[in-house]
RNA sequence: GCCGCUAUCGUCUAGGGGACUAGGACGCCGCCCUCUCACGGCGGUAACCCGGGUUCGAAUCCCGGUAGCGGUACCA
């Protein structure tokens, strides 16, 4: 099995392309295969080297790798030319200056529905002759048989008047010269297939199989795009999503792996994608389904691991006790610093939070107690003694564990959100902890009424 | 307009004529756990697009409608 990825250059990957990638990736590593890298840059204006450096780099953050390539269908031109003189001698195309306006004319007078045939010319674009007969049967893997009947088909152009080839050209010739034996792709190509089948006919070669994937759609129902949540892989990334997340659930979108396990790893997606189980409707992104997958594959990392990531997605060194009292209160590498940066930079303000509850009943009172026993805590001051010191508070004041442990989170952290309260002043040490509580305290006293 | 594709909870899906009182997951709601937020556990909410057939029997097969989507470029 000879599998390929030809992403056009036009922009980043985006999530849709980067499913098309992955279903080529699963069947290449699920069954011996090899995955060829196609760089589909025919289209001169929007192609540009910057673009494809992102889709390569995309690529590799996902962990699909590819066994050839990245080969470029702009390097090719010398064998397309060969196939369309091909084509020309065989009578399989002919040259014509048949205008956009001519094709409109041609079916004004034949029936919208008939397809355009124009006159062979001396010189002007090449177009391919379609038969006026019978018609072009494709036998999709995942949709079965659909019927084009070749008088409904327009004679296309395959190469502009300068000789350059055009896509369903190119991309039928390169599948044939690299031996590829399925196309798996997205839906919108499907309409294109007979056209390029039509082409591997006039060669007198045999196609691929070929299989069309289900669109991707935004949360609005509509087409993926800028608009509407993070679209491309690189979004992704930046939101803080992990590789092995995105690529267990984009699998997910569109292909019935099982009815009672959703997480998966790459090994074991490429052990049990099905091609013929794909499903055959579009798909909507749900970034929420993605949250939950990536706090469940986070925490699936250990501790060493997530701390790798977070001290690159932060950019921050010694991370690692702060991720350990963190690890199961995230889902995203983007969610730790918002809860656990107050542990380096100090308290958050949060005047509403300091009001709520150290300004609150007797919340300075309570928190001058916690501050005692703090001081007077068992060393080393682990988690244990720190836990023992405050409980101690709460039971001598007979106060719900709340009205103690609140006044110490905001004092530390500046929230009401925070890592467990044992965890995070033990993790600061006592020195720290209580010089934040007496900054609270004298800010309290200033501030509460 | 024309040529195609698709149609099960809000979302992703399971379902291949009787096992369907339609299963799972995310979300949402409630409860438990509990120092906040989470995690975890338990329970709940919620769907077969519509209309005709075929059949003893249809979410499943056929036809039509409707809707959504794609293609319709000298783009890919």
């Amino acid at each position: 099995m000879r599998v390929r990825f030809a992403p056009s250059p036009t922009g980043a990957l985006h999530i849709g392309g980067a499913r098309t990638a992955l279903y080529n990736w699963l069947l290449a590593r699920g069954g011996g295969g090899t995955l060829v890298l196609r760089i589909e840059d025919t289209d001169r204006e929007r192609s540009t080297p910057e673009n494809v450096e992102q889709i390569l780099d995309a690529l590799r953050w996902l962990g699909l790798d590819w066994d050839e390539g990245p080969s470029f269908q702009s390097e090719r031109a010398g064998r397309h030319a060969e196939a369309l003189e091909q084509l020309l001698a065989s009578g399989h195309a002919y040259h014509s200056n048949a205008t956009a306006e001519d094709v409109k004319a041609y079916k004004q007078l034949h029936g919208d529905n008939r397809g355009f045939r124009g006159q062979a010319e001396s010189d002007g674009a090449v177009r391919l002759r379609v038969p006026d007969q019978g018609e072009t049967v494709v036998a999709d893997v995942i949709r079965g048989e659909t019927r084009f009947r070749h008088e409904h088909i327009d004679d296309p152009v395959i190469a502009r008047a300068d000789g350059s080839v055009l896509y369903n050209f190119a991309v039928a010739v390169d599948d044939l010269d690299a031996g590829i034996t399925h196309v798996v792709r997205g839906e919108d190509h499907l309409s294109n297939t007979p056209k390029q089948l039509l082409v591997f006919e006039a060669l007198g070669a045999q196609p691929p199989l070929y299989a069309h994937l289900p669109l991707l759609h935004g949360p609005d129902g509509r087409k993926l795009s800028k608009r509407h949540g993070a679209a491309s892989v690189q979004e992704l990334r930046a939101a803080g999503y992990l590789p092995e997340a995105v690529d267990n659930y984009i699998a997910l979108l569109g292909a019935g792996f099982s009815s009672d396990e959703e997480f998966f790893s790459l090994g074991e997606l490429a052990q049990r994608f099905r091609l013929e189980r794909v499903s055959k409707n579009p798909a909507v992104f749900d970034e929420q389904k993605l949250r939950h997958l990536n706090g469940r594959h986070l925490r699936e990392l250990g501790l060493d691991e997530l701390t790798r990531r977070l001290e690159q997605f932060t950019r921050r060194e010694g991370l690692r006790g702060a991720v350990e009292i963190s690890a199961e209160k995230i889902q995203t590498l983007a969610d730790f610093w918002p809860l656990a940066g107050f542990l380096f930079d100090g308290p958050a303000e949060d005047e509403a939070a300091f009001q709520r509850t150290i300004c609150k009943d007797d919340g300075i009172e309570l928190l001058g107690a916690s501050r005692e026993a703090l001081a007077a805590a068992a060393e080393p001051f682990s988690v244990p003694d720190v836990e023992a010191a405050l409980r101690g508070v709460v039971d001598a004041r007979g106060a719900k564990p709340g009205k103690v442990f609140q006044p110490v989170r905001v004092a530390i952290a500046g929230t009401t959100v925070s890592p467990g309260i044992f965890e995070s002043v033990a993790l600061l040490g006592r020195l720290e902890a209580l010089r934040r509580i007496d900054s609270a305290l004298s800010h309290a006293s200033q501030i509460c009424a």
